[in-house]
DNA sequence: GACCTAATTATACACTTGCGCAATTGGCTC
DNA sequence: GAGCCAATTGCGCAAGTGTATAATTAGGTC
Protein backbone atom coordinates (compact mmCIF):
# COMPACT_ATOMS: atom_id res chain seq x y z
CA UNK A 1 0.00 0.00 0.00
CA UNK A 2 2.09 2.71 -0.92
CA UNK A 3 -0.40 4.99 -1.91
CA UNK A 4 1.20 8.55 -1.71
CA UNK A 5 -2.21 10.43 -2.05
CA UNK A 6 -3.17 13.44 0.59
CA UNK A 7 -6.67 13.05 1.74
CA UNK A 8 -7.21 16.67 1.18
CA UNK A 9 -5.55 18.62 -1.29
CA UNK A 10 -6.35 21.78 -2.76
CA UNK A 11 -6.28 22.54 -6.34
CA UNK A 12 -7.68 25.49 -8.39
CA UNK A 13 -11.02 25.11 -10.29
CA UNK A 14 -8.98 25.20 -13.63
CA UNK A 15 -6.93 21.98 -12.80
CA UNK A 16 -9.75 20.03 -10.90
CA UNK A 17 -12.22 20.37 -14.10
CA UNK A 18 -9.36 19.02 -16.68
CA UNK A 19 -8.55 16.35 -14.51
CA UNK A 20 -12.56 15.35 -13.95
CA UNK A 21 -13.18 16.07 -17.90
CA UNK A 22 -9.99 13.75 -18.89
CA UNK A 23 -11.43 11.42 -16.37
CA UNK A 24 -15.02 11.09 -17.88
CA UNK A 25 -13.35 10.92 -21.67
CA UNK A 26 -11.22 7.76 -20.38
CA UNK A 27 -14.52 6.51 -18.76
CA UNK A 28 -16.60 7.07 -22.15
CA UNK A 29 -13.86 5.55 -24.62
CA UNK A 30 -13.99 2.59 -22.30
CA UNK A 31 -17.62 2.26 -21.62
CA UNK A 32 -19.66 4.87 -23.09
CA UNK A 33 -21.85 7.67 -21.49
CA UNK A 34 -23.68 5.44 -19.33
CA UNK A 35 -20.99 3.40 -18.26
CA UNK A 36 -18.68 6.15 -17.20
CA UNK A 37 -20.56 6.60 -14.01
CA UNK A 38 -19.67 9.47 -11.50
CA UNK A 39 -18.28 7.43 -8.98
CA UNK A 40 -16.02 5.75 -11.70
CA UNK A 41 -15.06 9.24 -13.01
CA UNK A 42 -14.40 10.21 -9.62
CA UNK A 43 -11.76 7.83 -8.39
CA UNK A 44 -10.04 8.11 -11.95
CA UNK A 45 -9.64 11.62 -10.84
CA UNK A 46 -8.60 10.96 -7.42
CA UNK A 47 -11.52 12.99 -6.01
CA UNK A 48 -14.33 12.02 -4.01
CA UNK A 49 -18.23 11.52 -5.94
CA UNK A 50 -19.52 14.78 -3.83
CA UNK A 51 -16.81 17.00 -5.43
CA UNK A 52 -18.17 16.30 -9.33
CA UNK A 53 -21.31 18.79 -8.32
CA UNK A 54 -19.20 21.25 -6.78
CA UNK A 55 -17.29 21.91 -10.24
CA UNK A 56 -20.36 20.81 -12.40
CA UNK A 57 -24.60 21.20 -11.94
CA UNK A 58 -24.79 17.56 -12.96
CA UNK A 59 -23.21 14.61 -14.96
CA UNK A 60 -25.01 15.73 -18.23
CA UNK A 61 -23.33 19.21 -17.41
CA UNK A 62 -20.13 17.18 -16.75
CA UNK A 63 -20.51 15.03 -20.16
CA UNK A 64 -21.71 18.37 -22.37
CA UNK A 65 -18.28 19.69 -21.00
CA UNK A 66 -16.01 16.69 -21.78
CA UNK A 67 -17.61 16.29 -25.43
CA UNK A 68 -16.89 20.27 -26.26
CA UNK A 69 -13.52 19.53 -24.97
CA UNK A 70 -12.89 16.53 -26.71
CA UNK A 71 -13.95 18.04 -29.89
CA UNK A 72 -11.49 21.03 -29.70
CA UNK A 73 -8.98 19.05 -28.75
CA UNK A 74 -9.59 17.15 -31.76
CA UNK A 75 -10.20 20.02 -34.64
CA UNK A 76 -6.63 21.48 -33.17
CA UNK A 77 -5.11 17.96 -33.89
CA UNK A 78 -6.05 18.20 -37.33
CA UNK A 79 -5.59 21.95 -38.31
CA UNK A 80 -2.23 22.48 -36.49
CA UNK A 81 0.12 20.08 -38.94
CA UNK A 82 -1.30 22.34 -41.92
CA UNK A 83 -1.14 25.26 -40.20
CA UNK A 84 2.46 25.35 -40.20
CA UNK A 85 3.56 24.93 -43.73
CA UNK A 86 4.08 27.99 -46.02
CA UNK A 87 4.71 26.10 -49.15
CA UNK A 88 2.23 25.87 -51.90
CA UNK A 89 -1.95 24.88 -52.29
CA UNK A 90 -0.70 21.67 -53.29
CA UNK A 91 1.69 20.81 -50.37
CA UNK A 92 -1.07 22.09 -47.82
CA UNK A 93 -3.41 19.24 -49.11
CA UNK A 94 -1.18 17.02 -49.28
CA UNK A 95 0.11 17.97 -45.12
CA UNK A 96 -3.92 18.13 -44.24
CA UNK A 97 -5.20 14.61 -45.72
CA UNK A 98 -1.63 13.14 -44.65
CA UNK A 99 -1.85 14.33 -40.96
CA UNK A 100 -5.40 13.62 -41.29
CA UNK A 101 -4.80 9.48 -41.65
CA UNK A 102 -2.21 9.39 -39.19
CA UNK A 103 -1.54 8.99 -35.30
CA UNK A 104 -2.57 11.12 -33.08
CA UNK A 105 -5.65 11.73 -35.33
CA UNK A 106 -6.49 8.36 -36.30
CA UNK A 107 -6.51 6.23 -32.70
CA UNK A 108 -8.55 3.92 -31.48
CA UNK A 109 -9.64 6.25 -28.39
CA UNK A 110 -11.25 8.68 -30.99
CA UNK A 111 -13.23 6.22 -32.40
CA UNK A 112 -14.23 4.75 -29.50
CA UNK A 113 -15.02 9.05 -27.96
CA UNK A 114 -16.94 9.49 -31.13
CA UNK A 115 -19.08 6.27 -30.61
CA UNK A 116 -19.79 6.78 -27.19
CA UNK A 117 -21.73 10.42 -27.65
CA UNK A 118 -22.63 9.71 -30.75
CA UNK A 119 -26.33 8.84 -28.81
CA UNK A 120 -26.10 11.66 -26.83
CA UNK A 121 -25.50 14.30 -30.10
CA UNK A 122 -28.35 13.02 -31.88
CA UNK A 123 -30.48 13.25 -29.01
CA UNK A 124 -29.34 16.98 -27.10
CA UNK A 125 -29.62 20.31 -28.93
CA UNK A 126 -26.42 21.73 -27.84
CA UNK A 127 -24.25 18.82 -28.25
CA UNK A 128 -25.58 18.09 -32.10
CA UNK A 129 -24.69 22.11 -32.72
CA UNK A 130 -21.35 21.57 -31.09
CA UNK A 131 -20.45 17.96 -34.32
CA UNK A 132 -22.48 20.13 -36.88
CA UNK A 133 -20.11 22.93 -36.48
CA UNK A 134 -17.36 20.92 -35.82
CA UNK A 135 -18.26 18.60 -39.33
CA UNK A 136 -18.92 21.97 -41.04
CA UNK A 137 -15.84 23.49 -40.34
CA UNK A 138 -13.78 20.56 -41.05
CA UNK A 139 -15.52 20.03 -44.70
CA UNK A 140 -15.39 23.72 -45.45
CA UNK A 141 -11.44 23.69 -44.43
CA UNK A 142 -10.98 20.96 -47.22
CA UNK A 143 -13.23 22.65 -49.58
CA UNK A 144 -10.67 25.72 -49.31
CA UNK A 145 -7.30 23.51 -49.75
CA UNK A 146 -8.83 21.79 -52.34
CA UNK A 147 -10.14 25.01 -54.34
CA UNK A 148 -6.72 26.77 -54.01
CA UNK A 149 -4.78 23.85 -54.75
CA UNK A 150 -6.91 23.35 -58.25
CA UNK A 151 -6.78 27.11 -58.70
CA UNK A 152 -2.94 26.59 -58.93
CA UNK A 153 -2.93 24.12 -61.23
CA UNK A 154 -5.31 25.61 -63.79
CA UNK A 155 -7.86 23.94 -62.72
CA UNK A 156 -11.14 26.14 -62.34
CA UNK A 157 -13.63 24.26 -60.71
CA UNK A 158 -17.60 25.58 -60.44
CA UNK A 159 -18.74 25.55 -57.04
CA UNK A 160 -21.13 23.10 -58.00
CA UNK A 161 -18.62 20.10 -59.01
CA UNK A 162 -16.34 21.60 -56.13
CA UNK A 163 -18.68 21.05 -53.38
CA UNK A 164 -19.27 16.96 -54.55
CA UNK A 165 -15.36 16.93 -54.97
CA UNK A 166 -15.04 18.10 -51.29
CA UNK A 167 -17.75 15.93 -49.88
CA UNK A 168 -16.09 12.88 -51.66
CA UNK A 169 -13.20 13.54 -49.97
CA UNK A 170 -13.90 14.24 -46.48
CA UNK A 171 -16.25 11.35 -46.78
CA UNK A 172 -12.62 9.02 -48.04
CA UNK A 173 -11.07 10.71 -45.36
CA UNK A 174 -13.62 9.88 -42.53
CA UNK A 175 -13.79 6.45 -44.02
CA UNK A 176 -10.13 5.54 -43.55
CA UNK A 177 -10.36 7.46 -40.05
CA UNK A 178 -12.85 5.37 -38.80
CA UNK A 179 -11.06 2.52 -40.44
CA UNK A 180 -8.22 2.95 -39.12
CA UNK A 181 -9.63 3.30 -35.64
CA UNK A 182 -11.53 0.75 -35.52
CA UNK A 183 -9.01 -1.88 -36.88
CA UNK A 184 -5.63 -0.64 -36.11
CA UNK A 185 -3.95 -3.53 -36.50
CA UNK A 186 -5.36 -4.12 -40.30
CA UNK A 187 -3.33 -1.29 -41.55
CA UNK A 188 0.77 -0.63 -41.64
CA UNK A 189 2.14 2.56 -40.56
CA UNK A 190 1.87 5.11 -43.29
CA UNK A 191 -0.51 2.64 -45.21
CA UNK A 192 -3.56 4.75 -44.74
CA UNK A 193 -2.17 8.18 -45.59
CA UNK A 194 -0.87 6.79 -48.66
CA UNK A 195 -4.33 5.44 -49.89
CA UNK A 196 -6.01 8.57 -49.02
CA UNK A 197 -3.09 10.70 -50.88
CA UNK A 198 -3.60 8.53 -53.58
CA UNK A 199 -7.37 8.25 -53.68
CA UNK A 200 -7.92 12.30 -52.93
CA UNK A 201 -5.79 12.82 -55.43
CA UNK A 202 -7.48 11.03 -58.33
CA UNK A 203 -10.99 12.15 -57.20
CA UNK A 204 -9.53 15.54 -57.44
CA UNK A 205 -7.75 14.85 -61.00
CA UNK A 206 -4.39 16.84 -59.52
CA UNK A 207 -1.84 13.92 -58.46
CA UNK A 208 -0.84 14.66 -54.60
CA UNK A 209 1.95 12.01 -54.43
CA UNK A 210 5.29 12.83 -56.18
CA UNK B 1 -57.59 2.01 -21.54
CA UNK B 2 -58.18 -0.13 -25.07
CA UNK B 3 -54.92 -2.43 -24.19
CA UNK B 4 -56.46 -5.16 -25.57
CA UNK B 5 -53.18 -7.70 -25.10
CA UNK B 6 -54.04 -10.81 -23.43
CA UNK B 7 -51.78 -10.80 -20.20
CA UNK B 8 -50.67 -14.89 -21.41
CA UNK B 9 -50.01 -15.69 -24.88
CA UNK B 10 -47.58 -18.62 -25.58
CA UNK B 11 -45.62 -17.76 -28.92
CA UNK B 12 -43.19 -20.03 -30.82
CA UNK B 13 -39.72 -19.69 -29.56
CA UNK B 14 -38.32 -18.30 -32.56
CA UNK B 15 -41.37 -15.78 -32.97
CA UNK B 16 -40.40 -14.69 -29.21
CA UNK B 17 -36.58 -14.75 -29.63
CA UNK B 18 -37.38 -12.59 -32.61
CA UNK B 19 -39.30 -10.12 -30.88
CA UNK B 20 -36.80 -9.59 -28.36
CA UNK B 21 -34.23 -9.22 -30.48
CA UNK B 22 -35.57 -6.96 -32.46
CA UNK B 23 -37.27 -4.49 -29.19
CA UNK B 24 -32.98 -4.88 -28.24
CA UNK B 25 -32.07 -3.58 -31.48
CA UNK B 26 -34.94 -0.04 -31.15
CA UNK B 27 -33.21 0.13 -27.60
CA UNK B 28 -30.02 -0.08 -28.61
CA UNK B 29 -30.20 2.66 -31.22
CA UNK B 30 -32.20 4.68 -29.10
CA UNK B 31 -29.76 4.13 -26.10
CA UNK B 32 -27.19 2.29 -26.34
CA UNK B 33 -26.20 -1.30 -24.73
CA UNK B 34 -26.72 -0.30 -21.15
CA UNK B 35 -29.81 2.02 -21.71
CA UNK B 36 -31.44 -1.23 -23.43
CA UNK B 37 -32.07 -2.66 -20.18
CA UNK B 38 -33.76 -5.53 -19.53
CA UNK B 39 -36.92 -4.19 -18.32
CA UNK B 40 -37.55 -1.84 -21.28
CA UNK B 41 -36.76 -4.49 -23.62
CA UNK B 42 -39.65 -6.47 -22.14
CA UNK B 43 -41.53 -3.86 -22.45
CA UNK B 44 -40.96 -2.61 -25.73
CA UNK B 45 -41.93 -6.93 -26.82
CA UNK B 46 -44.93 -7.25 -24.72
CA UNK B 47 -43.46 -9.60 -22.36
CA UNK B 48 -42.37 -9.36 -18.59
CA UNK B 49 -38.77 -9.28 -17.94
CA UNK B 50 -38.41 -12.79 -16.23
CA UNK B 51 -39.14 -13.90 -19.56
CA UNK B 52 -36.16 -12.93 -21.35
CA UNK B 53 -34.08 -15.49 -19.18
CA UNK B 54 -36.15 -18.21 -20.29
CA UNK B 55 -34.69 -17.53 -23.85
CA UNK B 56 -31.67 -16.38 -23.42
CA UNK B 57 -29.09 -17.16 -20.37
CA UNK B 58 -28.51 -13.62 -20.30
CA UNK B 59 -28.62 -9.80 -20.86
CA UNK B 60 -24.72 -10.60 -22.35
CA UNK B 61 -26.31 -13.05 -24.50
CA UNK B 62 -29.08 -11.05 -26.31
CA UNK B 63 -27.09 -8.34 -26.84
CA UNK B 64 -24.90 -10.70 -28.98
CA UNK B 65 -27.50 -12.29 -30.29
CA UNK B 66 -29.05 -9.22 -31.43
CA UNK B 67 -25.97 -8.00 -32.86
CA UNK B 68 -24.84 -11.03 -34.99
CA UNK B 69 -29.18 -10.88 -36.46
CA UNK B 70 -28.03 -7.18 -37.08
CA UNK B 71 -25.34 -7.70 -38.94
CA UNK B 72 -26.75 -10.46 -40.79
CA UNK B 73 -29.55 -8.21 -41.83
CA UNK B 74 -27.08 -5.42 -43.18
CA UNK B 75 -24.89 -7.97 -44.93
CA UNK B 76 -28.32 -9.19 -46.90
CA UNK B 77 -29.59 -5.63 -47.45
CA UNK B 78 -25.93 -4.54 -49.02
CA UNK B 79 -25.95 -7.68 -51.04
CA UNK B 80 -29.11 -8.49 -52.63
CA UNK B 81 -29.19 -5.76 -54.85
CA UNK B 82 -26.54 -6.61 -56.76
CA UNK B 83 -27.04 -10.30 -56.48
CA UNK B 84 -30.35 -9.70 -59.06
CA UNK B 85 -27.99 -7.76 -61.95
CA UNK B 86 -27.07 -10.26 -64.48
CA UNK B 87 -25.10 -7.33 -66.35
CA UNK B 88 -21.93 -6.76 -67.02
CA UNK B 89 -18.82 -6.50 -64.52
CA UNK B 90 -18.74 -2.91 -64.13
CA UNK B 91 -22.59 -2.82 -64.07
CA UNK B 92 -22.63 -5.02 -61.30
CA UNK B 93 -20.01 -2.85 -59.38
CA UNK B 94 -21.75 0.18 -60.50
CA UNK B 95 -25.43 -1.17 -58.68
CA UNK B 96 -22.86 -2.40 -55.42
CA UNK B 97 -21.93 1.25 -54.80
CA UNK B 98 -25.39 2.91 -56.00
CA UNK B 99 -27.30 0.45 -53.74
CA UNK B 100 -24.67 0.79 -50.25
CA UNK B 101 -25.19 4.57 -50.44
CA UNK B 102 -28.73 4.85 -50.18
CA UNK B 103 -31.70 3.53 -48.13
CA UNK B 104 -32.02 1.13 -46.70
CA UNK B 105 -28.55 0.94 -46.09
CA UNK B 106 -27.78 4.31 -45.19
CA UNK B 107 -30.24 5.18 -42.20
CA UNK B 108 -29.41 6.95 -39.20
CA UNK B 109 -30.45 4.52 -37.26
CA UNK B 110 -27.54 1.97 -38.35
CA UNK B 111 -25.18 4.18 -37.47
CA UNK B 112 -26.57 4.46 -33.84
CA UNK B 113 -26.49 0.64 -33.95
CA UNK B 114 -23.49 1.01 -35.22
CA UNK B 115 -22.22 3.25 -32.23
CA UNK B 116 -23.95 1.52 -29.85
CA UNK B 117 -22.22 -1.86 -30.07
CA UNK B 118 -18.98 -0.82 -30.96
CA UNK B 119 -17.84 -0.16 -27.07
CA UNK B 120 -19.21 -4.18 -26.83
CA UNK B 121 -17.27 -4.96 -30.50
CA UNK B 122 -13.50 -4.08 -28.80
CA UNK B 123 -14.45 -5.56 -25.51
CA UNK B 124 -16.37 -9.14 -26.45
CA UNK B 125 -13.99 -11.38 -28.65
CA UNK B 126 -17.18 -13.11 -30.34
CA UNK B 127 -18.64 -10.11 -31.19
CA UNK B 128 -15.41 -8.60 -32.22
CA UNK B 129 -14.99 -12.14 -34.79
CA UNK B 130 -18.17 -11.21 -36.20
CA UNK B 131 -17.62 -7.45 -36.72
CA UNK B 132 -14.40 -8.31 -38.15
CA UNK B 133 -15.50 -10.46 -40.87
CA UNK B 134 -18.52 -8.66 -41.87
CA UNK B 135 -15.78 -6.07 -42.61
CA UNK B 136 -13.98 -9.03 -44.73
CA UNK B 137 -16.44 -10.31 -46.56
CA UNK B 138 -17.86 -6.44 -47.55
CA UNK B 139 -14.29 -5.67 -48.45
CA UNK B 140 -13.35 -8.55 -50.45
CA UNK B 141 -16.85 -8.75 -52.10
CA UNK B 142 -16.14 -4.93 -53.38
CA UNK B 143 -12.70 -5.85 -54.27
CA UNK B 144 -13.82 -8.83 -56.77
CA UNK B 145 -16.26 -6.24 -58.11
CA UNK B 146 -13.79 -3.66 -59.04
CA UNK B 147 -11.17 -6.55 -60.10
CA UNK B 148 -13.79 -8.12 -62.59
CA UNK B 149 -14.74 -4.60 -63.91
CA UNK B 150 -11.20 -3.45 -64.19
CA UNK B 151 -10.23 -7.17 -66.51
CA UNK B 152 -13.61 -6.62 -68.12
CA UNK B 153 -12.09 -3.00 -69.62
CA UNK B 154 -8.73 -4.73 -70.07
CA UNK B 155 -6.99 -2.95 -67.47
CA UNK B 156 -5.42 -5.22 -65.69
CA UNK B 157 -3.90 -4.90 -61.97
CA UNK B 158 -1.20 -6.08 -59.79
CA UNK B 159 -2.55 -7.13 -56.76
CA UNK B 160 -1.41 -4.66 -54.02
CA UNK B 161 -2.79 -1.81 -56.39
CA UNK B 162 -5.87 -3.73 -56.50
CA UNK B 163 -5.65 -3.92 -53.03
CA UNK B 164 -5.07 -0.67 -52.33
CA UNK B 165 -8.03 0.50 -54.43
CA UNK B 166 -10.57 -1.61 -52.81
CA UNK B 167 -9.40 -0.40 -49.51
CA UNK B 168 -9.86 3.31 -50.53
CA UNK B 169 -13.06 2.44 -52.31
CA UNK B 170 -14.33 0.63 -49.20
CA UNK B 171 -13.06 3.78 -46.91
CA UNK B 172 -15.39 6.30 -49.28
CA UNK B 173 -18.45 4.42 -49.12
CA UNK B 174 -18.10 3.93 -45.56
CA UNK B 175 -17.15 7.27 -45.01
CA UNK B 176 -20.38 8.50 -46.95
CA UNK B 177 -22.26 5.81 -45.30
CA UNK B 178 -21.34 7.11 -41.90
CA UNK B 179 -22.09 10.70 -43.22
CA UNK B 180 -25.54 9.98 -45.05
CA UNK B 181 -26.81 8.54 -41.48
CA UNK B 182 -24.96 10.84 -39.04
CA UNK B 183 -26.75 14.10 -40.88
CA UNK B 184 -29.30 12.55 -42.89
CA UNK B 185 -30.96 16.36 -43.99
CA UNK B 186 -27.37 17.36 -45.50
CA UNK B 187 -27.76 15.44 -48.16
CA UNK B 188 -30.47 14.91 -50.87
CA UNK B 189 -31.93 11.68 -52.28
CA UNK B 190 -29.50 10.15 -54.73
CA UNK B 191 -26.48 12.76 -53.85
CA UNK B 192 -24.59 10.49 -51.91
CA UNK B 193 -24.98 7.31 -54.73
CA UNK B 194 -24.02 10.24 -57.33
CA UNK B 195 -20.56 11.21 -55.49
CA UNK B 196 -20.14 7.83 -54.76
CA UNK B 197 -19.85 6.58 -58.33
CA UNK B 198 -18.16 9.51 -59.81
CA UNK B 199 -15.44 8.78 -56.99
CA UNK B 200 -14.70 5.27 -56.97
CA UNK B 201 -14.85 5.55 -60.56
CA UNK B 202 -11.99 8.53 -60.70
CA UNK B 203 -9.97 6.08 -57.79
CA UNK B 204 -10.54 2.95 -59.91
CA UNK B 205 -9.96 4.72 -63.32
CA UNK B 206 -12.66 3.66 -64.56
CA UNK B 207 -16.22 5.63 -64.70
CA UNK B 208 -19.36 4.22 -63.44
CA UNK B 209 -21.23 6.58 -64.83
CA UNK B 210 -22.72 7.10 -68.11
C1' DG C 1 -2.57 32.61 15.53
C1' DA C 2 -7.72 32.82 15.37
C1' DC C 3 -11.03 33.17 11.81
C1' DC C 4 -13.56 32.64 7.71
C1' DT C 5 -14.70 30.89 3.48
C1' DA C 6 -14.54 27.72 -0.12
C1' DA C 7 -12.86 23.14 -1.40
C1' DT C 8 -13.45 18.50 -0.19
C1' DT C 9 -15.27 14.56 2.13
C1' DA C 10 -18.75 11.49 3.97
C1' DT C 11 -23.11 9.70 4.17
C1' DA C 12 -27.87 9.07 3.07
C1' DC C 13 -31.82 8.64 -0.08
C1' DA C 14 -34.77 7.21 -3.71
C1' DC C 15 -34.50 4.85 -7.80
C1' DT C 16 -32.81 1.52 -11.35
C1' DT C 17 -30.18 -2.42 -12.62
C1' DG C 18 -29.48 -7.64 -13.84
C1' DC C 19 -30.63 -11.81 -11.93
C1' DG C 20 -32.89 -15.75 -9.40
C1' DC C 21 -36.92 -18.34 -8.32
C1' DA C 22 -41.42 -19.83 -6.96
C1' DA C 23 -45.96 -19.49 -8.55
C1' DT C 24 -49.24 -19.45 -12.37
C1' DT C 25 -51.11 -20.41 -16.88
C1' DG C 26 -52.24 -22.44 -21.26
C1' DG C 27 -51.97 -25.90 -24.86
C1' DC C 28 -50.88 -30.68 -25.89
C1' DT C 29 -51.21 -35.81 -25.21
C1' DC C 30 -53.58 -39.80 -23.80
C1' DG D 1 -61.54 -33.95 -20.14
C1' DA D 2 -57.73 -34.88 -16.74
C1' DG D 3 -53.05 -34.24 -16.32
C1' DC D 4 -48.61 -32.84 -17.47
C1' DC D 5 -44.96 -29.72 -18.78
C1' DA D 6 -43.06 -25.85 -20.69
C1' DA D 7 -44.08 -20.97 -21.39
C1' DT D 8 -44.97 -16.99 -18.82
C1' DT D 9 -45.67 -14.18 -14.89
C1' DG D 10 -44.75 -11.80 -10.43
C1' DC D 11 -41.89 -10.58 -6.93
C1' DG D 12 -37.84 -9.97 -4.34
C1' DC D 13 -32.78 -9.26 -3.70
C1' DA D 14 -28.22 -7.20 -3.71
C1' DA D 15 -25.54 -4.06 -6.05
C1' DG D 16 -25.11 0.20 -8.46
C1' DT D 17 -27.12 4.79 -10.07
C1' DG D 18 -27.38 10.22 -9.77
C1' DT D 19 -28.32 13.59 -6.53
C1' DA D 20 -28.66 16.14 -2.17
C1' DT D 21 -26.64 17.89 1.97
C1' DA D 22 -24.36 18.14 6.37
C1' DA D 23 -19.85 17.64 8.23
C1' DT D 24 -14.91 18.32 7.81
C1' DT D 25 -10.63 20.43 6.23
C1' DA D 26 -7.10 23.55 4.28
C1' DG D 27 -5.26 27.83 3.14
C1' DG D 28 -5.38 32.85 2.79
C1' DT D 29 -6.63 37.37 5.52
C1' DC D 30 -6.40 40.41 9.30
Amino acid sequence: MSDERRKFTRESAEQRKLALIEATLELVAEKGVRGATVRGIADRAQVTQGLIRHYFSSKEDLITAAFEHHMMQMTGLTFAPVAKVKGSAREQLRVFVQSSLMPPVVDPRSIALWAGFLNKVQHDAQMKDVHAKTYVHFRDQLEGLIRAALEEADMPTEPGQLYRLSTACNGLIDGLWMEGGALPEAFAPGELSQIGLYSVGAIIGLSLVD
